[in-house]
DNA sequence: CGAAGAATAGAATATCCATTCCATAATTCC
DNA sequence: GGAATTATGGAATGGATATTCTATTCTTCG
């Protein structure tokens, strides 16, 4: 019996998968090595094509192909292929031709045409930023504490509100317990006097920042409520009250700030605690 | 028998079908327009998935598929796929930078990093099909409308709403009068009783479609208030009752639809309509 | 209102597909 | 050099696929 999955995980995704078979490739047999390199040089043949296609092309048995996805952990030829679609899926293009697509629209031609190209281009600065902004770790650290709590407060208002309008729909959607603070006046305090240790709270002030946030996530803190919080500068007045907190600068056109990161930090951080309060609870039926 | 090809021509690439698709929209049979809209609206999953798996997300039976690509002169579903596959094969190269410069960073090594890569990388893709997929004039014919009103309503739900969350806010700082529609429910009506052919209107729905904003939109064009909307299907109700509306389809990952495009598209516009109304006020001081 | 026609749902079918299996060939190792 | 192991080719198979066909429902138009 051949093993197949030995030490190593079977990939998950095309890079993964690449660099596996060019580290493989040199003591694979020659049939499998045949059909490596034709994966690697016609990766979008493998993605549409049948086996018996493929098989055709690369010059092999289509039962050769499967032994090759099988080599590599996959259950049959079938799975791998998944891999190859799903590059095609995500693929994303280059920076340059996005700068050529967004100069090349006849948006610049008209009054109000640089406006809306300088607030796509600043939404994609902003997205450049955040994957070297934000610590994984820290990221991980505060998955944790949210998924661990049994009531998620949201905590923002003005200009981040809409990032915790976003949060609250989508938890509400994934059934993942959370509260929102600062929609009426007034209410907030008795909202938070609910809160305990066995909760968490999650805030989101940038600057100027809104005085009420700070002192909201002060008395959470100060009620051992853990906080998680995002921020634009690590000398928010939030941070003190934070476990967790994240610096994250948005571009601006304008003047106008974008909210593009935040909005896909709040999206990654909502799904992120939604998979992992699932992964961690025991089936029910 | 069915005259399939008749005067037309078999469409060849995708530009081309979509074109047709979108001119014969409007009187084709009920499931046929059903197919339509998903086709344009999920391309990627044509180009992946079988003719079952298809049918049933979006709702009809497989035999209506084969009717469909019939109906637009091709042999069968199959040929018709072609199209979608070719679209994808075709899609200009340089994608490997982006990809290695997300999966390079430490995220990929934890949990939750693909996650947060994921939503990243979902932004990035809406960012770069707006560009494409927003006519300039259209949206200086959207400003133009939202500028000249007096009160401009928002109307958005669920999913959409954070977007006009960011707009009053927005609007608020720069002092255009503005109402909110759909706070809380009831006095919906007697906000929208006040509007007339001085304001304007702009809505924002994503499919699913929220039927009170798809009636909201209706009741406002019935009374003669221009509405400008902001959707994400050729096929979406909210365009029958729009002056102006814009098609945006945004990325998704793990089935979580970004809002990226949607926000810097809201921004954009935001910020257009106060520049115009600055311009053209006279001076007061 | 009622008939003629088109559109649809759903089962039936013939085709194609990935996978398995096994006999044979090629390596490897002693 | 010969036995043990691994790799390969090619046919067999069972499952899934796109497509066709027909009874039924929905439209359209007189």
């Amino acid at each position: 019996m051949a093993e197949t999955e030995s030490s190593t995980v079977i990939p998950q995704d095309f890079d993964g998968l690449k660099t596996i078979i060019l580290e493989r490739k040199a003591h694979l047999p020659k049939r499998l090595r045949q059909v490596a390199a034709y994966a690697l040089d016609n990766p979008d043949e493998i993605a549409f094509g049948t086996a018996a296609s493929i098989a055709t092309s690369a010059e092999v048995q289509p039962s050769t192909l499967v032994r090759f996805a099988q080599h590599f952990g996959f259950e049959g030829f079938s799975s791998l292929q998944q891999i190859f679609r799903a590059r095609l899926r995500e693929r994303t293009p280059g920076y340059d031709e996005r700068l050529r697509a967004l100069s090349g629209n006849d948006h610049s031609k008209l009054e109000s045409g640089s406006i809306f190209n300088g607030f796509v281009a600043a939404a994609h600065r902003s997205l450049d930023n955040i994957a070297t902004s934000v610590d994984p770790e820290a990221f991980e650290r505060a998955v944790n504490i949210l998924a661990g709590a049994e009531t998620i407060y949201l905590v923002a208002k003005r200009r981040s509100y809409p990032i915790s309008g976003y949060m609250a729909y989508a938890f509400g959607k994934l059934k993942v317990k959370y509260q929102m603070v600062g929609t009426a006046a007034g209410v907030d305090d008795d909202i938070l006097a609910m809160a305990g240790p066995k909760d968490a709270a999650f805030a989101v002030s940038f600057s100027p920042y809104a005085s009420e946030s700070v002192n909201q996530a002060k008395l959470l803190a100060s009620r051992k409520v853990p906080v998680v919080s995002l921020t634009d500068s690590a000398f928010s007045p939030l941070a003190e009250s934070s476990k967790v907190w994240f610096e994250l600068v948005e571009a601006d056109h304008a003047g106008f700030r974008s909210l593009s990161a935040s909005m896909a930090f709040a999206m990654a951080l909502t799904v992120a605690v939604a998979e992992k309060r699932r992964r961690n609870a025991p089936e029910r039926e």
